[in-house]
DNA sequence: TTGAAAGCGCTAACAA
DNA sequence: TTGTTAGCGCTTTCAA
């Protein structure tokens, strides 16, 4: 009685063009044509496709679609999804502006530290119209496989060695100096920097800016203690500078997210107080930077707009057969709020 | 010079089995079967193969392989991505352990408030493995198309009325209750609630437990403001509920992500003391609760936990042919924190 | 173990 | 405007 029949069909047939062209009686490449934009289908073919569609609850395979148009509308984006919340308004604002535009994301996040060629490899699996990594290090091995590939790919907040590959990144430089400048007329006098992951671009530039600024402005006792862009790194490292005779006035930290972790430890652990006896900024202008409890002064890496300078960077990739690489540095500007000390007469 | 000769060819071709085929001088199905586990292939065969695609830097193209093999090994999934902090924990995780089951994501936002129906009707266009839906609500109507397109399906955070799609959901019975019995043993007095989005299954099941429970305490003029489950809703409502003569000395929040807000609001600009002048108590322990600037005391829906449940769901739907729908809850615990004043003699 | 052939669901010539 | 046909890149019978 439960014993299967001659018909398992385990294996779930959806209902195909075939199908509703069979019941309106009408070709299969009729029911092509009504469902592209555009197509001459004619207004009494038309209604019995719409009908029949509707009866059977059918929908075009788009995956089936792109194999012959060549057009996946896919995008592969791979981002870290930790506990930092600025890539989670990265990831809300690609998802959104990408919409606009018909693309769709398969998403891959890559763990912190973790070898991402492995996972470059299998996206290459997919076919793709576009990849965005975002904080993430392309080795120029794989740009290489991209680039053969001719799968168009944007960086964001990080560049490769390799040139072929386009980025869009922050103003790491001018920021850096902008913050540095505005320590200085506070009159700080003790600098201290929490690194972030030591491989990655981003930290390598803010990182020499830091430095070689404050050197040439004879500043060269500088401490530093590595956060690796984490909250949890960042606890340690800022307990680590700020546990000596005579810890520093200033910390600049690589990203709010140790920003706002080093701006905890000072103020819950070693019980001094933000924009008084300490100066903590940060870089991003991350959500939680405006927020009361923090008011964490930071120089801006504003992502609408790096999202849409990046979006439109890998259009102009897919459209065009001969782009030419380009690197866009966005700039931001300082965010002044109370973690820091400000400048007497400051206006 | 530059004009183009007879092969345009913009249409990137990418490498094919075939012509990976033809380069070893074997059949197409022999390199097909290369890049099937299992396979038999002769050595001899094996290793031309091996030559010819790494040569040519051949990939399977894995949506070519979805169409025959009815399986696209890829995920839906839909969930909100403004700026609570709780969501992109839920997406790391299923990121993470989908990636184990070698699941990939697609991925599709949606604005709080939008009708989710549109954007799912959409996703139906995609063969889909399965779809989980993160605090979205699904409407009974689509629903029942999921059923029909015999699309595995999970709710977290949410349920629908149709009672055949599965869920995972926090148990929101026994954290307002463990709440108000916490609240009421620390003698409070005066309450208030701030509701989230009203249209939501879990805002309906709390706000409902907070209210009927308090009042069967003898506790009949609870306040209530409505919060939208978002960041500046709650800062709207934590106002208006503390902007009178006798403000309440325990708020309940829908969610951790308007406590914190509420927290600030009280904290900064009604300068109340949280766990002394005032307790606010929020739901899900997300990863700001536990900082210093916050310590909030919550109910928390441990996200791993819940995310682990709503993928085995998932994975049994599509493995199973009769798979009747569950509705898993997974309970909490009360997370006490400093945000709330403690009972006398509390242990 | 291998290749030929059919076909997944679809689009896009082409001819009628 | 329509149907026929070929074929996207792949897997999977089926014979050899």
């Amino acid at each position: 009685m439960s014993k299967k029949t001659e018909t398992p069909r385990s294996a779930k047939r959806s209902v195909t063009a075939h199908d509703v062209a069979k019941l309106a009686g009408v070709s299969q490449s009729a029911v092509s044509r009504h469902f592209t934009p555009g197509a001459s289908v004619a207004p009494k073919t038309r209604q019995k496709i719409i009908e029949a569609a509707e009866q059977l609850g059918y929908r075009p395979n788009l995956i089936a679609r792109s194999l012959i148009t060549k057009k996946s509308n896919l995008i592969g984006i791979v981002l870290p999804l930790n506990t930092n919340p600025y890539y989670q308004s990265i990831l809300e604002e690609l998802s959104y502006e990408l919409s606009t535009h018909g693309y769709r994301i398969l998403l891959f996040t890559n763990q912190t530290g973790h070898d991402s060629d492995l996972l470059i490899e299998e996206i290459l699996h997919y076919p793709l119209d576009g990849l965005i990594l975002v904080a993430v290090n392309l080795s120029s091995h794989l740009a290489e496989e991209c680039k053969q590939n001719d799968l168009p790919v944007v960086m964001m907040t990080r560049k490769t060695e390799s040139k072929t590959i386009s980025s869009v990144t922050g103003d790491n430089i001018h920021g850096v100096h902008t913050i540095v400048d505005f320590l200085l007329a506070g009159k700080h006098q003790k600098f201290a920097y929490i690194a972030g992951e030591p491989q990655s671009s981003t930290n390598y530039d803010r990182e020499e800016a830091f430095f070689s600024y404050l050197a040439s402005q004879g500043f060269n006792d500088v401490q530093k203690a590595i956060g690796y862009y984490t909250y949890e790194g960042a606890r340690l490292a800022a307990r680590k500078l700020l546990s000596v005779s005579t810890p520093p006035d200033a910390i600049f930290c690589a990203n709010d997210h140790m920003a706002l972790c080093a701006l905890e430890v000072a103020q819950y652990e070693f019980k001094l107080q933000p924009g008084k006896d300490i100066s903590i900024i940060g870089f991003d202008d991350n959500y939680l930077a405006s927020w009361d409890s923090f008011q964490l002064t930071t120089y801006s890496q504003p992502s609408k707009q790096m999202v849409h300078q990046a979006i439109q960077l890998l259009l102009e990739q897919i459209e065009q057969e001969d782009f030419l690489p380009k690197h866009i540095i966005v700039k931001g500007e300082l965010i002044i709020r109370y973690s820091s000390r400000l400048p007497l007469n400051y206006q």
